[in-house]
Parts: C-alpha cells; structure tokens; sequence
DNA sequence: ACATTAAGTGATT
DNA sequence: AATCACTTAATGT
C-alpha cells in the first residue's frame, strides 16, 4: 500500500502524510460493477482512489438512473466530504466502473488532517473544486446540449476512465445510464459512425477522435 | 438448427 | 426524443 500511495499521491502529500495514510487507512480492491454507496447510506470513511474508476450516478425512486460524472485516480468522492461534514445520507449511488483500488479512510481521521497538513487541506478543497466542477458541467449537458452531443460525451468519458478507446456496452445500457431509450442511442451512435466517430460494433464501440 | 439477445429502421405521437 | 412494431444480425446451446 505505501508503494502505491507515494506512486499516485507522493507528489501530492509530504512523507508524514503518506506515512499516516498508510497505517490507518485500509487499502481495499474492488470489482467492476460494485456499489460502493447507495443513496441513502451514512459515509463513515472516505475514499482514496488508487486504481481505476467510478460512476457517480442520481436515481429516482422508480430506480431509474442518471449518470453525473466520473473519479478517476486521485481524486475523492466529494460528496462524502460533503455527507459527512453535515453528517448527513449520500444522496448519490457510486458504482465501481472498473475494478478499483481503494484506501478508505475514517471521517475522523480526514477531520483532523484538515488542519494538520496544509497538501491535505489543499487536495480536499482541489477535489471539492473539481467535483463542483464537473457537476455543473452535468448540469449544463445534461439542461441545454442535445442528446447526442450528451451522447458523445459519455462515450468519451467512459473511454477516457477506462484507458481504452474501445468500450464494452451494449446500446441498452448507455441508455440506461443516460435515462434514455435503446432506440434513441442506437439511432444517434449510427449517425456517429457515419460521420466517422466511432465505429460500431456488437457489444462495443472505438471511439476514433479523442 | 433453433432460441436468445443486441442492434437497425420506419412510422407515429 | 419516446414508443411501437418489426427486421436483421450476432451469439450461445
């Protein structure tokens, strides 16, 4: 675990934080497609991404989802930071996108560094930052662009989380992810592939321009 | 060869 | 953009 910590956050964090994170924290791999929280849940650790990916998505009581952004590595859920200053429920569903490497870290313990170590301060308000962010890009996508530029970007998101410009989905549930119909996303990735975007195929889709 | 599942298409609202 | 109804294509048994 401190090998992988110095790795992705050494530039980030100075030896006695590494050092503390290291010895508290508890390193957890997890498999693609894992909730990590569910609406709802009480956060009582905080995530520390090491490896991999994962989807922050909305869902309404029907159990309809809406995919809001993705973490990468580096990066925390800052809805938990939120969660669990207020003490309050998550009001979003996290889902392991790949498999993930994780160091949880207890609520009380990200407390207290706050005011011990200013490179922890800094990341915390950095991700909080970046999260805000990104939700207000959602927010824009999601308000004024048109499906299938909402469309393109999560194809490219979910290329660009996976390393990889082929994903592996089926029509169905991109459309699921983006609280949409098959037919609609099946109609709009055609009109991609000809104009030379991606390319289809069964089960997965290579995105061309990144 | 047959059943199942994913994807493509026209028409309608 | 959603839904229906139907076709075609790919894949599993």
């Amino acid at each position: 675990m401190l090998k992988a910590l110095t790795e992705h956050y050494g530039y980030l964090f100075e030896d006695e934080l590494i050092q503390e994170i290291s010895q508290i924290g508890i390193y957890k791999e997890i498999p693609e497609g894992t909730s990590l929280i569910d609406i709802g849940d009480y956060i009582k650790s905080m995530p520390l991404l090491v490896e991999g990916a994962i989807k922050i998505l909305r869902e309404d009581e029907k159990g309809d989802e809406l995919v809001l952004y993705f973490i990468e590595q580096g990066d925390t859920c800052a809805m938990t930071l939120s969660c669990c200053i207020g003490r309050a429920k998550s009001e979003i569903r996290a889902v392991a996108e790949t498999d993930t490497k994780l160091i949880m870290i207890p609520v009380e313990k990200m407390e207290s560094w706050l005011g011990k170590y200013k490179t922890w301060q800094h990341f915390i308000l950095q991700s909080y930052h970046n999260r805000m962010t990104e939700l207000l890009e959602a927010v824009d996508t999601i308000a004024f662009l048109k499906m299938d530029e909402r469309l393109f970007k999560y194809i490219k998101d979910k290329a660009m989380v996976n390393h990889n410009e082929v994903i592996n989905v089926t029509h169905q549930e991109i459309a699921n992810d983006l609280h949409t119909s098959r037919v609609v996303i099946s109609r709009l990735l055609k009109k991609l592939e000809i104009n030379g975007r991606i390319i289809l195929n069964r089960n997965s889709i290579k995105i061309l321009d990144l």
